[in-house]
DNA sequence: CATCAGGGCCCTG
DNA sequence: CAGGGCCCTGAT
């Protein structure tokens, strides 16, 4: 199939509330490739599936972390409608975590001597969903109990199925499809593109998206604990993915509760310098940063794979299993 | 060659 | 609440 070529461009300019550090948001170093994306230096295009039509994203930064400012390409096969774009720019606010205040964050910890130093190299990064949560529920879905390698070959070979090819601004990316496309197909069409035991889980998560019995839009506007019920209620969806999807989709930067073991790996090297440290004690490292748990984790986290990115951390590649 | 574990989760006893 | 099984792949 020849990609969908998007002609028709819309643009707009939004400004984010500051701190809001451009690139730290749309570019995660720590996540695998998926073929949806690209990021350069103060640009970032996407592909992106809103109420029935395919658009393709170029966000630019135009501003700075403190004084932030973005302009938006929004490329489509037909031309938008003003009152789609009224829909659409309140969710691009919500799904790149435009509007969260953080300030709070930085005038606590500051000083503090591990997070002090990476606070001030990344002020204004922010966890973003970027993905509808049906989206983003098939991440977690194909990550569990898969190394890396794996994870992308089974995104790839659903996008190959699934998914259509978008060219704008001279790039093709891959677009999601929606749920009742998936829904189509059985099972076994699902374990044929190597999904293994997970075809199951997609399938019954696709078909509680078809029937309507999850609102992403309700859930947004409810507290923790209630979100972490009801996506439990999801068959597939565990404790592990619940840790991710509570901070990097609904944007709850508290409450750090589980260490998965690759990540307690990773976090003994860095805040204590040893092999391997007790869960408990590094959940006790960061009960010091209360309210602000999981966000001053992933701070941490996210800063070591920003400088793997020029610099070769030994212990640190034998822990990305590829 | 066979065996095993991996950015988990479900189900059973 | 512990433990087996699950798809597939690369490592040993």
């Amino acid at each position: 199939m020849p990609p969908i070529k998007l002609n028709h461009k819309e643009i707009v300019s939004l400004i984010p509330r500051a701190p809001y550090n451009f690139d730290a948001n749309f570019h995660k170093p720590a996540y695998f490739p998926t073929p949806d994306d690209d990021w350069e230096e103060g640009i970032y295009r996407v592909t992106m599936l809103w109420r029935g039509q395919e658009l393709g994203l170029k966000f630019e930064n135009r501003g700075t972390t403190d004084n932030p400012e973005m302009e938006i390409g929004i490329y489509s096969q037909n031309p938008l409608t003003a009152d789609y774009l009224d829909d659409l720019i309140p969710e691009l606010r919500w799904r790149y975590n435009l509007d969260s205040d953080i300030s709070g964050f930085y005038e606590k910890y500051r000083k503090d001597r591990v997070l002090g130093p990476v606070i001030e190299k990344w002020k204004g990064m922010k966890p973003r969903a970027a993905a509808s949560l049906y989206e983003t529920l098939i991440i977690y879905i194909v990550l569990q109990n898969a190394t890396v390698r794996r994870t992308v070959q089974m995104m790839e070979n659903l996008f190959e199925k699934f998914g259509n090819k978008l060219e704008f601004d001279g790039k093709t990316l891959s677009a999601y499809w929606e749920p009742g496309k998936m829904e189509e197909v059985t099972e076994q069409e699902l374990r044929d593109i190597k999904l293994g035991y997970r075809a199951k889980f997609l399938k019954r998560i696709t078909e509680q998206f078809v029937n309507k019995e999850i609102d992403e839009f309700a859930l947004r506007k409810m507290g923790r604990e209630e979100v972490r019920t009801e996506m439990l209620k999801l068959y597939g969806i565990g404790p592990a993915s619940v840790g991710y999807l509570l901070f990097e989709h609904f944007y709850f930067y508290d409450k750090l509760e589980t260490i998965p073991p690759w990540e307690q790996k990773i976090m003994s090297r860095l805040i204590f310098n040893e092999e391997l440290v007790a869960t408990d004690k590094i959940l006790g490292f960061f009960r010091k940063f209360e309210g602000w748990e999981k966000l001053a984790f992933n701070y941490i986290w996210e800063d070591v794979f920003w400088r793997r990115k020029h610099e070769h951390i030994e212990w640190l590649e034998k822990e990305i299993r590829l």
